[in-house]
RNA sequence: GCGCGGUUAGCUCAGUUGGUAGAGCAACCCGUUUACACCGGGAAGGUCAGGGGUUCGAGUCCCUUACCGCGCACCA
């Protein structure tokens, strides 16, 4: 056995993956072991990993790095281990993030959308993402991704709406999707309703106003709303206001002049809270719109949905609401009407999660899906332990959202995205859902109708991407690899994305769409601290991957990160992974050399010493594919690290070296090298792939197989 | 307000069912020997956030406090 021609030169050579890398990609897709169809050997037991798909709107960042990773190892090690496997990539349209990402390019070239036809909007953000797209595939495969590109999908591809239509409908019919005339959460910039999931909490210090409302004083901390406020709502119970009695009329002097005002009593007033008494703004506040749905009132629109006040605000109509204020409270101050203002009020302020524009809400209709059937479904099958979450308090994370949801508003106002497939009455705003643009008239009051414009939240389409993608109900591969195996992606998108999938595949599929979830945690930048553009401190992995080589990052990222933390991502780490490929690399190259004019006999005979190393990898072996089995790939590339580096080279060919100079149990030694290296070298490919499988290459021996399909040593 | 994480060496973090505290990086000393200076050998470094409890024994289990991070929430 010799080292083949040609491949001594180069391991003479520091390790390089710059020349390296692309061309063992290569030559893995080309070898089509990345489709399972081309697997060889009778593999009966599926092994299945849809790919969370990749937002068309930018490029591969850090996050992006450790979930191509983290999924690459996971379906590597399945593969060597004899299971048909199957890494289904995509791409994500991502409907509002790219709309935004879309706008601000928009932004910067002095346009706006909304002085653009909708259709040519689209087919620019569409020639956008494709661009994109393109782009992001060549980094995927960079990252040495072993997913199958035959397979890949796009969020908008022709089958995956036609699925979500099939869906819709179905919800439809069904009685779980309804067209409610609700409050809803509005972005006046982005000019879009939200889910509330879209929704950030800010914590903000205000001024508190107490006004002088008739006999009552009332707090509020927006008095810019307060134009049409005409109830006047107390607790049942309060003492204070015993002597006002429910739907008592009173007459007072407001904002704009006089008024009748109506006593409410509410038991959701806090008695402790400001006065005890306030008043009520249905149409852009939840809670008040709770109120006034209890008791049946008057709703009434004060705040248009670019935020400027309404006719009812008399002289301040047309203003909007930030601008007015000042000029409301004096006003209020000259009448009188101001009790006294509290400067140093701290509250929680709804903001949209992109701008941060104060969400005003709003009555709208649109589209709600009935969550509460789906959600107890899915606590049932999450409660009986049927899903297996990493980490494991993320369970109970999901099960207290589930146990606490609320309906899903999913349409959106605006036009990246999958279009709603549904026709609206002008008159009595009754929706009906219309595949086949069929309907022409009101089904319910024979009004006139029209096309609705809106676009379905992309986590409504993306909540069904399991089965789509595997091409529910008749595709042959959703016969063999449905249910998936692992759902592996972000733990910020557990409520957007990962419950949703849960609800949804089990509603249409009657299965649960994955055994296992594992939640990976943020990347942050080498001081723990959040990446963002304005920070200047985004780390881009292609940059690390080229400057130490993509096993070299892919080490670094995995080793000692334990599922569901945080990541500190530290160029330093990461150059100490790219000596260890090289480390790997030249211990090859001791190997092979001294194992040139050696032929390993089928039961090699081991010294003591050696017999003992011989056992201690072996126990190594079954040790890590414990782990493995276990998810915990941060505890196995820091064993194998260890292991490879400070016993088989610093004390095992440290060892040999005698031994085949002297001459003494020469055999032993190389045996022992050998097989070491050729264990070590299969263990050490999931985690890095294009250092092994080049050695791999060299290797002696005939007909030998890519180190990706070899058998995993147990 | 409720909930979930975290606090271990200078830094980043491991530590499986309780049994003498671990790794990488950095810093320190020495060293060119069949691979590798992208290296080897050696030494140093910790009241495991504070307090209390259970136990023969606690970084690990229980209670409590503080601080950091995150999520959820209709207190006007």
């Amino acid at each position: 056995m010799k080292i083949s021609n040609g491949m001594e030169d180069k391991l003479l050579k520091p390790y390089d993956p710059k020349t390296t890398e692309e061309r063992i990609y290569k030559l893995w897709e080309e070898s089509g072991f990345f489709n399972p169809d081309n697997l060889p050997g009778d593999r009966k037991n599926p092994f299945t990993i849809i790919m969370p798909p990749v937002n068309a709107n930018g490029s591969l960042h850090a996050g992006h790095g450790l979930v191509m990773t983290i999924e690459d190892i996971m379906v590597r090690y399945k593969r060597m281990q004899g299971f048909k496997t199957l890494w289904l990539p995509g791409l994500d349209h991502a409907g509002f993030e790219t709309q935004v990402v879309y706008e601000k390019k928009l932004e910067k070239e002095g346009r706006t959308r909304f002085e653009m036809d909708p259709k040519e909007l689209y087919k620019e953000i569409l020639d956008f993402t494709l661009v994109n797209s393109k782009n992001i595939k060549s980094q995927i495969r960079k990252m040495g991704a072993s997913c199958d590109w035959s397979r890949e999908k796009f969020t908008l591809d022709e089958n995956v709406v036609k699925a979500v239509y099939q869906t819709f409908k179905r919800m439809y019919e069904d009685g779980l999707v309804y067209r409610g005339n609700r409050i809803i959460s509005w972005c006046s910039k982005h000019q879009t309703s939200f889910s509330d999931l879209e929704i950030t909490d800010e914590e903000r210090t205000d001024s508190f106003y107490y006004l002088k409302y008739g006999p009552f004083t009332i707090a509020t901390s927006r008095p810019e709303t307060k134009f049409g406020d005409k109830y006047v709502v107390m607790h049942p119970d309060d003492k204070r206001y015993q002597n006002y009695t429910d739907g008592q009329k009173i007459k007072l002097e407001w904002i704009n002049g006089p008024i009748e005002a109506t006593v409410i009593k509410d038991k959701m007033i806090d008695m402790e809270f400001g006065t005890g008494v306030m008043t009520i703004t249905p149409w852009h506040d939840t809670a008040d719109f709770e109120i006034a749905e209890r008791h049946k009132l008057d709703k009434e629109q004060i705040i248009d949905e670019n935020g400027k006040l309404l006719p009812i605000a008399g002289e301040f109509a047309g203003q909007h609401i930030k601008k007015a204020r000042p000029s409301i409270i004096e006003k209020l101050q000259k009448k009188g009407l101001v009790v006294k203002i509290d400067e140093n009020y701290k509250h929680v302020v709804r903001t949209c999660y992109k701008c941060g524009t104060v969400i005003e809400p709003q009555i709208k209709s649109q589209w709600f899906v009935k969550m509460k059937p789906l959600a107890e479904k899915a606590l049932e099958k999450i409660n009986n332990g049927e899903i297996n979450y990493i980490p494991e308090h993320y369970k109970k994370i999901t099960t207290y959202w589930l146990d606490n949801i609320m309906d899903w508003n999913i349409s959106r106002q605006i036009v990246w995205g999958i279009s709603i497939p549904a026709k609206i009455c002008i008159e009595c705003k009754h929706g009906m859902v219309d595949l086949e643009n069929n309907i022409s008239k009101c089904t319910k009051c024979g009004g006139r109708i029209i096309q609705d414009s809106d676009t379905f939240d992309t986590w409504f389409s993306s909540g069904q991407w399991p089965f789509i993608t595997l091409g529910y109900p008749d595709n042959n591969d959703f016969k063999t690899f449905y249910p998936t195996d692992v759902m592996e992606t972000g733990g910020d998108i557990i409520f957007f994305w990962v419950a949703r999938m849960i609800m949804l595949g089990f509603y249409i599929t009657g299965e649960i769409p994955f055994k296992t979830v594992y939640l990976h945690g943020m990347v942050l930048d080498a001081k723990s601290q959040k990446m963002s553009k304005s920070k200047g401190n985004v780390i881009d992995p292609l940059i690390l991957t080229e400057q130490f080589g993509t096993d070299a990052f892919r080490m670094g990222v995995v080793v000692g990160n334990t599922v569901g933390t945080s990541l500190a991502l530290s160029p330093d780490k990461i150059r100490g992974y790219k000596n260890f490929a090289n480390k790997i690399w030249n211990a090859a190259r001791f190997v092979l050399d001294n194992t040139k004019d050696y032929t390993i006999p089928e039961n090699p005979k081991y010294d003591e010493e050696d017999a003992k190393s011989n056992k201690e990898l072996k126990e190594l072996m079954k040790e890590i594919t414990k782990e493995m089995d276990e998810y915990k790939f941060y505890l196995v590339a820091e064993k194998l690290y260890h292991y490879f580096w400070h016993t088989f080279a610093d004390i095992i060919i440290e060892r040999s070296k005698k031994k085949i100079l002297k001459n003494k149990n020469a055999d032993s030694a190389k045996a022992l090298l050998f097989t070491h290296l050729i264990t070590l070298l299969k263990v050490l490919h999931p985690f890095i792939p294009f250092v092994t499988e080049e050695i791999w290459s060299m290797m002696p021996g005939k007909n030998k197989n890519l180190l990706m399909i070899e058998k995993w040593p147990s």
